[in-house]
DNA sequence: CGTTCGATTTAGCGATGCTAAGGTGTCAAC
DNA sequence: GTTGACACCTTAGCATCGCTAAATCGAACG
């Protein structure tokens, strides 16, 4: 049972309790004491390791990002299939954590790793008929895309335990006034605003764009 | 002079007044204490106005967006140039104030009056041939963009005073393992991949990925 | 056996969001 | 005019936070 090694404490051990830490008491409770008590020591001895709380939180964010286990296309892919594969992996990813988006939308820092594969990614798809500038903000704008999605997933769990019914007969009241009330419908006939169904849209509206641009223009 | 009614103190006033706070001392100096001192006040003076630091944190928020002056589009406009005009309003709306980004993402309530312009917009949109389905995804996916980009150029601030180029330096030492870096010659052709090009970049791909979901799949 | 030094502890500082309880001023009712 | 009532603000202070300084522990090495 005496898994311990010599130190007993590391960066990485860390970090993985941090993470699995996260899922039970969430951003807002996860305090360096807590975390110590987890680890089963006093708070000040996780500064040995670490410089400051935010070194911490960064370092979840590149576990993270790591985890979704993105990388180039595999042989015989599309762009568009590889892409929406890799948006889908990444969505996850920040759901796979309570407030994992809100983690990685705040971090600061980038691991080495994390550019190298970032830096792969690119060239393959300059390989498939991008240019390098396009296949930058090709990338960054559904990553934008993805964070903006989950942030929004993720913020205002006031109400989780209530059912999305819910929500939908909050909104019935607010908007009482009599006025047209096009979201109402909007919601009923396409679920949740915040489902994979919505999700899905924006990525082929993402792709689909791409696509145009990447597209020789019309002479 | 004498500016000041009865109760001196109002939501509104602390929400302003927090708001330009907020330029000064940025998100983690935004104190409650502070805030009171600012309106010649004491800290739990500010309570009887409002429940909760969050609760002010929303009102910001909802001042933020609200700023941006969003709406249904002017006659003749066309959606894809209205849909490009509110993206960039609210854009330039979220980076108005230091850390605006933030607090707009973390906020956790909208006012009667955002839902109600927001309702106004998808009928515009269904005025203009969208389904509200496709509306409502339409702008959420727009809005999640934007949200993502401005939270990425708001947060990591720690070098701003450095020029861009320091960054680019700390890339190419990044990258020194002779792999190919494509990473950086994007960086080199298209720029600061958080400038405005690269904003209008992601705004077009939307904007015309979104003209493909609304025109009538060929048959 | 003593030294060294990496790793952790004890103690505590300043700051935070927020609460409890008590004041203070203004205004209406009598 | 006195007296309540009530809105609004203050004086204290609690629990907790991130983080630091200094002392202590314990294994490795001479």
């Amino acid at each position: 049972m005496a898994e311990e090694k010599r130190p007993g404490l590391s960066r990485q051990t860390m970090v993985e309790t941090a993470l699995r830490l996260l899922d039970e008491v969430g951003l807002e409770g996860l305090t360096v004491r807590r975390l110590a008590t987890e680890l089963g020591v006093r708070s000040p001895a996780l500064y040995w390791h670490i410089r400051t709380k935010q070194e911490l939180l960064d370092g979840m964010a590149d576990e993270i990002v790591l985890a979704a286990g993105m990388g180039p296309p595999r042989d015989g892919e599309s762009w568009q299939d590889w892409l929406a594969r890799r948006a889908r992996a990444y969505h996850a990813s920040l759901l796979a954590h309570r407030d994992g988006a809100r983690i990685v939308a705040n971090a600061q820092t980038l691991s080495v790793a994390t550019v190298k594969r970032f830096d792969e990614e690119l060239t393959a798809m300059v390989g498939r008929g991008f240019t390098p500038v396009l296949a930058l903000r090709t990338i960054m704008a559904l990553t934008r895309y993805v964070n903006g999605f989950a942030l929004q997933q993720q913020t205002g769990r006031a109400q989780q335990t209530v059912a999305p019914s819910a929500r939908l007969a909050e909104l019935t009241e607010l908007l009482e006034g009599g006025i047209s009330a096009t979201l109402l419908e909007a919601i009923r006939d396409g679920g949740d605003p915040l489902g994979e169904d919505a999700f899905e849209h924006g990525l082929r509206v993402l792709i689909d764009g791409t696509a145009a641009a990447l597209a020789p223009p019309p002479p």
